[in-house]
DNA sequence: GGTGTTCTTGACCGAACGGTCAAGCATCTC
DNA sequence: GAGATGCTTGACCGTTCGGTCAAGAACACC
């Protein structure tokens, strides 16, 4: 699947062929159709990969933390070095997104994300740390932040923490 | 072409067959290659139609503000307008920065975009509207801002002066 | 009406693709 | 060691794709 994604990265997902693939680690054709069921499919499970490896390894990196506004901070910050640590799969999200049978997965991820952030928001605002607003909206307005200047982290050549 | 577009944006480039649009508006397939070299360049072709016609778009609309400031917000404005008009293009966009044949085109336009930003910013500085920091940096701001919030405005339905 | 040029047709082509499958190897169980 | 099960192979299949081209309309010019 590492291999797959790569390829899929730099090349793009319809120009790789499943042949390529199977022939680049050097097993037969059989192998890959006994382990996924299609070539989207694979996709697919590509995709649920990142998105869960990324949110696991946000609530990781906040389990410790109390202060919401810093859960929020460090997830935003940990979100930054993991899309830099797997810059290739930003490509795969955005490729994702603009074909329709890709599409509802990362919808549903981003749901999640922002539910995520929701929790966060809420705190603080109870906490008294944020102004009460909408959560939902600075939830959003959270993920759409952190998504963007990841994709601007794939242009350029920019240090995470910077952000 | 804007046929060929509207199929693009909606199946995505690879799955919209050359068949599919010459037979989508009723003619045979050698017009396609009489009027076009590839599938690949027609692609280009839209992009860089699309390009060239936001841009127009700015530059008539700012063409008449002689205040830096403003004609930056007019232009962010108008952009807004444009892709709230044009919402199939930000698919097309968002496909052609994953394959590398066609990003070319795409940075070569955001680099257009980037020094249109800059002169203005320069001239904003010189007025002392603006503090005297990277013109450069400022208009990469002002770009990436303008994009991210035409990719919101796809998922959403927001309006464009919202902004 | 003859002649050359511009456009249009759709059957056709070779190549490549996603996916299948009979056959074989490896491993485990009794 | 016989047999069942899990895994692997790669030739093969039907289909579809981007692209070609001989054949002809349509039009212009004289």
């Amino acid at each position: 699947m590492a291999f797959a994604a790569a390829r899929f990265a730099e090349n793009g997902f319809h120009p790789t062929s499943v042949a390529e693939i199977v022939s680049g680690i050097g097993v037969g054709k059989g192998v890959f159709y006994w382990y996924f069921e299609s070539k989207d499919r694979l996709f697919l499970e590509i995709l649920r990969d990142a998105q869960q490896d990324l949110r696991r390894t946000q609530q990781h990196a906040i389990a410790e933390e109390d202060d919401p506004i810093h859960r929020i901070e460090l997830g935003i910050r940990v979100s930054m070095h993991w899309f830099a640590a797997n810059r290739h799969l930003v490509n795969l999200f955005q490729f994702a997104s603009t074909e329709e049978r890709f599409a509802p997965v990362l919808r549903r991820g981003q749901e999640v994300a922002v539910a995520d952030a929701v929790r966060h928001v809420k705190d603080a605002i109870v906490a008294g740390e944020v102004r009460d607003q909408d959560p939902e909206i600075l939830a959003h307005a959270v993920i759409g932040l952190t998504s963007h200047l990841a994709r601007e982290l794939i242009h350029n050549r920019g240090e995470a923490p910077d952000a």
